[in-house]
DNA sequence: GGGGAGAGATGCCGC
DNA sequence: GCGGCATTTCTCCCC
């Protein structure tokens, strides 16, 4: 297929969203260097700069740029896009041996997604129903960003004792363990305290987290995030079943 | 436009991979419930059951699915594109209310992207040049997962102290120290050794990182993971200058 | 702009 | 399949 070229770059400059199937081989150098040899590939290039190389299998991007511009070029027959990020030091070249089909239009999206069923959402469950942790747990506040860290929410046992709670959306791995230790040392030094609490929320763990938590007499709290949108669903096929 | 469902269709099933630009508003129900009202989007559709949603801004997919079949319908005037996994128990639904394009073709892609400049090349750059550490430094393997655990590098240094070394390739933050002071735990432990030296290798650190590193007696080395095709690329640049 | 941490993370490798 | 971990992570939020 034939490109016309002033077109497409004017597409390109103006806002425009384009879709361009070919054959091509890519070259990237930025924040590593990459070689992608002869193949079919779709490239999107979006107005505010992001460009998108997707081979015909996969739901990540082979190559990507950000906050680049695009042009497209013909020299000695070799047509070449190419996409520069001068701010990021990012260069990205698909040199392009047949076009399959482009296409473009201006896209218009106000919106932007709402979505249930993250680990704030998940904190803020645990918030508004202590319960979920302990009978007696007292939360105190839900604190994420302050000098203390970024801690989920914490608060007090029957006992008085300072309670740090980690919430993770699935699995709490090791790594979730290395977060809530990191915590607890920091808020022992800041306050002075000897014991603290340490809690992982989450639904599952996997086992040698498990191990590390009880190896440090920390404890895990088997939790699921909520799906408010998935239970609004539920309770209106409900209410149709009447 | 008009669009034929029951093509659309077909190259759903016959390994196209397809694009579709449209006005439509997506629900997502899965690991998450997620809602996107109506706006401009693009749509790829590959052969392998991936399916993404694209806003006209913004480098990641605003809803994605995974291993998943595709199916565009026409009820009551509502035009559909509905994607399930139900391995997965995934769920996403595109109610299309305006077509602008779309386009589908077979694709041919049998390359994969070549790559340079991550973790694993730093790490084999320190194996291979020990002295980017210290010059005494003597490494002893890089035995990413045995049982001690997945270390980048680890060797002695003059005095025989087991050295471990973990790389990043780009800054070190505190995760970094935390996964360096369980692989130390760990090595101690296992081995019955009581001092073990633990070294980040990264281009850039934290300063928080840096404090905590230091706080408990751990080192940083400034090194930066290596550009072979960039090398390359200058080495021509230079021939060409003579 | 940098730092810290989540993500419907994804992808890779090893067991 | 799960587990552990890097990622040209990306994204958001807060300082």
């Amino acid at each position: 297929m034939k490109i016309d070229i002033a077109s497409f770059n004017e597409a390109l400059n103006n806002s425009k969203t384009v879709i361009l199937a070919c054959s091509c081989t890519v070259r990237y150098s930025g924040r590593a260097e990459s070689f992608l040899d002869e193949g079919d590939r779709i490239i999107i290039a979006k107005s505010d700069g992001t460009l998108l190389v997707h081979q015909p299998t996969g739901s990540t991007p082979v190559n990507y740029m950000k906050n680049a511009s695009h042009q497209l070029t013909l020299q000695d027959g070799k047509l070449t896009l190419s996409s520069r990020s001068l701010a990021d030091k990012e260069y990205l070249d698909i040199a392009i041996s047949k076009v399959h089909y482009y296409n473009f239009s201006e896209l218009a999206d106000s919106q932007s997604i709402q979505l249930v069923g993250s680990e704030r959402d998940m904190s803020d469950m645990i918030y508004s129903n202590p319960s979920l942790i302990a009978p007696d747990f007292r939360p105190l506040s839900r604190e994420e960003h302050t000098k203390y860290g970024f801690i989920d929410v914490f608060g007090y046992d029957k006992n008085n004792t300072l309670v740090i709670i980690e919430c993770k959306r699935y699995v709490a791995d090791l790594k979730a363990v290395d977060q809530l230790m990191r915590y607890i040392k920091k808020i022992k030094q800041l306050k002075g305290l000897k014991q603290v609490r340490g809690i992982i929320a989450s639904p599952k763990i996997s086992p040698n987290a498990l191990q590390m938590l009880l190896d440090h007499k920390l404890e895990w709290k088997k939790v699921s995030p909520p799906k408010y949108m998935e239970r609004y669903d539920n309770d209106q096929k409900k209410l149709g079943e009447y």
